[in-house]
DNA sequence: TTAAATTATTTGTACGTACTAATATTATAT
DNA sequence: ATATAATATTAGTACGTACAAATAATTTAA
């Protein structure tokens, strides 16, 4: 044999290819039509097929066909030397006891996928992230999943998000976003999970709620807007001392030091509370104890991420649920979807998710004037 | 057909490049011995076969046979030439609330060195460690920092740990070692942590303490070592219906069973409970709650860890400090020295840290006989 | 003992069949 | 017109056979 029959159909397919006869994404004839073109068995044709695709000259799609590999990608995949299927995860704060249900949601799919995570975090800081996005910009990411810093403020950053985009790396974010990137985002309607905590209050007749939200995130300033909310809706007043508001320098402080002014009111002492998240009402009813004040006697309180922590106190508290592992796993399908779905052309609909909060009722709400317990 | 044939066959002949049990250029078996060997055609051998060639696994000789091929070569120049170095962090479940604190104190330190952190878990299972330690062997990685999955028990991967070190990849164990290795490890000595939390209840005159750890791993296996150590050293006896031992798989449910079983006892009921981490003594002091009795009145409780969970209960509860954030540190700081010193030649003295537990005495301990509240 | 020839082994090429799984297309029903 | 179901197409997996080409091992002849 002077040739080998697959070297000769291998050889034919190539050249059509250099000759710029097949286009990038083109399909080629199918496997049965070679073994008729060619007058030789399927085995032979997929032999040929085969060390083209591992060259990189084409790829097969199973019921589809075998089609022309963009050449032009895969030499600039090589100059990045790229082997291995990154994904980054950007949040706040690692310690965060919301942060683990995320993660885990996340780290599951991707792994089970072929792909590596990493993990940063921001510690809520713009120098940070930007030297995080710097690093994102000039490693081997393929996607990045992303919870904005500081994501009630204007964001000094934004260049490097739209650098992101430019540089085909696709991200998503979670829990909150910057608007004017219009991404795709993955978050709770934090604005109606404020107004559920509210509204449940008012509507077991309490009239005087304290509000305690971390507002430098969004998240804090939407749960403050359905805070407000839900008093206009049911007409009841606002109290703007019943406001609190703290931020990450100040949360360990700040909150303990209002409520305890709060409580100490010898007028107008509330009789319910709403917080930012599970851990601030451990603290409240901390101090609440320590006041000799018992909840849901004296005062009712809601938390919110319906964590753990909300079933391991003794009073079990009512919170807002919030979809963590959900959230992680739906973030994370989304990033692969993207990044997988690259090629010029191809269109992909990938939408963002809101989910509807809904309130997790325990024994740390009750009546306003009768102090029964509402099971 | 659940997996291919022919995917079986070329996981099986990697897995044994990746055991170290095929050297560089060493023949493998023939085609028809594998035939025989795995009872398929050799059309599958050579699929099998011709993957691992065009992924570089191996190499074959017309008229010879077919080789390992010489991978370290390969990666030691993929490695020269990167330009992102990375470190991978292996634990055993993200959901433990001890999880975030050793990836905070490690994360920090790594990134501002410069490195990124990947993270994986294994569930606790080895087939799935086993994926994760062949990512690590193949993929872009300069060091790991691993705990160790289901340490109580002889590891079927060991051969993957020595590839590491074969591939010049450093690795840390922390929280628990396989004892075979004799790896640079960091860990709290766990048999003295057992020790006071029992010495402590022994102390304070109780007799009858129950003890509830998870056995699957050998921090489990060292504290209830130490619960038993405490007692010969006291002459205490010990009564084998207050040893509960649980794992991974029946954590859920055995630990609040058993309990149960034990507080129901008209005899002999226990004054003391020594528990393996804060999230089980939280469940357990739900369950003393339920039952009309009160901690540490009539049953003094000692946890683990000495997490933010033991100040967040009503009656915070003494704990065994555990060292988490600068054990993270601490094992990031070695495995970047040892990444950093790999020169041939150089000698670099990394040493294992054993932490020594101290005890953090709350509300939830009191002497026996008069119940008074130790503080 | 050495060199050449023979034989056995091992991979390479090539034919065939059969069925499965994924995708695309067409026909059908709403 | 729009979903839905059925059908056709296409690649994927797996069995078999046969012979060629290169190498390794053995035998034979000088």
């Amino acid at each position: 044999m002077l040739e080998a029959k697959y070297k000769k159909i291998k050889h034919a397919i190539k050249s059509k290819i250099l000759e710029g006869l097949i286009n990038p994404h083109e399909k080629i004839s199918s496997e049965s039509e070679l073994m008729k073109k060619f007058s030789v068995s399927r085995h032979t044709v997929r032999l040929a097929i085969g060390e083209l695709v591992n060259e990189g000259w084409l790829y097969r799609e199973q019921g589809a066909g075998t089609f022309c590999a963009d050449r032009a990608n895969i030499e600039s995949n090589k100059r990045t030397n790229k082997t291995q299927k990154n994904i980054a995860i950007v949040t706040t704060f690692i310690s965060e006891y919301i942060f683990p249900s995320i993660i885990r949601g996340a780290e599951s799919y991707l792994s089970e996928n072929g792909y590596h995570v990493s993990i940063f975090n921001t510690h809520n800081e713009y120098e940070k992230e930007r030297q995080i996005l710097t690093t994102l910009l000039t490693g081997n990411y393929d996607g990045v999943i992303i919870e904005p810093t500081n994501s009630a403020s204007a964001n000094p950053n934004l260049n490097y998000y739209l650098q992101l985009e430019n540089m085909n790396k696709p991200f998503v974010m979670i829990n909150a976003v910057y608007d004017e990137l219009e991404p795709i985002s993955f978050m709770l309607d934090d604005v109606q999970g404020g107004f559920l905590q509210t509204e449940h209050l008012i509507q077991l007749g309490h009239q005087n709620i304290v509000c305690m939200h971390k507002t430098d995130d969004s998240q804090g300033q939407k749960r403050l807007k359905g805070y407000i909310k839900a008093h206009r809706k049911y007409n009841v007043p606002i109290d703007p001392k019943n406001i609190v508001t703290y931020n990450t320098l100040d949360e360990m402080t700040k909150p303990v030091e209002e409520l305890e002014k709060i409580l100490s009111r010898k007028i107008n002492c509330p009789t319910g509370l709403v917080g930012y998240n599970d851990q601030l009402i451990l603290n409240v009813m901390q101090i609440i104890r320590d006041k000799d004040l018992s909840v849901p006697k004296d005062i009712s309180v809601v938390g919110y991420d319906d964590s753990p922590l909300a079933e391991l106190s003794e009073v079990k508290f009512t919170s807002v649920k919030h979809p963590k592992s959900q959230l992680g796993l739906d973030a994370a399908k989304a990033i692969v979807k993207m990044v997988e779905n690259q090629q010029p052309g191809k269109i992909i609909d990938i939408k963002s998710i809101t989910y509807v909060p809904e309130l997790n009722i325990r024994q740390s709400t009750s009546n306003f004037k009768s102090g029964l317990i509402i099971s």
